[in-house]
DNA sequence: CCAATTTGACCAACC
DNA sequence: CGGTTGGTCAAATTG
């Protein structure tokens, strides 16, 4: 399979033609609220649930087994582009500094600060999630 | 070249 | 038991 084969030159227009500019375009459009820490991106899926798109990031520390998911609509016209952030796990090293969203827990922290603290916060502009329970209802 | 990032596949848990 | 969803890891690709 290889000598050459000139074949090979292109005719393949049929897909990958907007695939990166729509995801370009959608990344550009995402804004990810800065925690101050590092993370790094290891899974992407949609969710059904709630027809979203979620994405993984996992603190980049190794002793940090501190993980956050970003959900977000599927659509990106029209808009808006409302993130959830859901941070999961237990902090264990120094932030990367810059402002991360509030509380710089100048207090004595130590003891048990972050421990289980970040658990299921919900940033970004929550419309009237004040209490929906979730069901699709039927 | 390296690192980062992406997509797919795989696995586990749950109903 | 099977199906499904969610979640994670690994590999491949791009910059």
């Amino acid at each position: 399979m290889s000598t050459d084969v000139s074949t090979t030159s292109m005719d393949q227009s049929e897909e990958g033609l907007n695939r990166e500019d729509e995801q370009e375009m959608e990344r550009r459009r995402l804004k990810l609220p800065e925690d101050g820490y590092e993370w790094k991106k290891y899974g992407q899926k949609f969710i059904k649930n709630i027809g979203k798109f979620r994405s993984y990031f996992k603190c980049q520390r190794e002793n940090c087994m501190a993980k956050k998911r970003a959900e977000w609509s599927s659509r990106s016209d029209g808009e808006l582009g409302e993130i959830r952030i859901v941070y999961d796990g237990v902090h264990s090293h120094d932030q990367h500094s810059s402002s991360a969203s509030n509380s710089q827990e100048t207090s004595a922290s130590s003891s048990n600060a972050n421990q289980y603290n970040l658990l299921t916060q919900v940033l970004g502009g929550d419309h009237q999630s004040t209490s929906t329970p979730r069901p699709p209802h039927a």
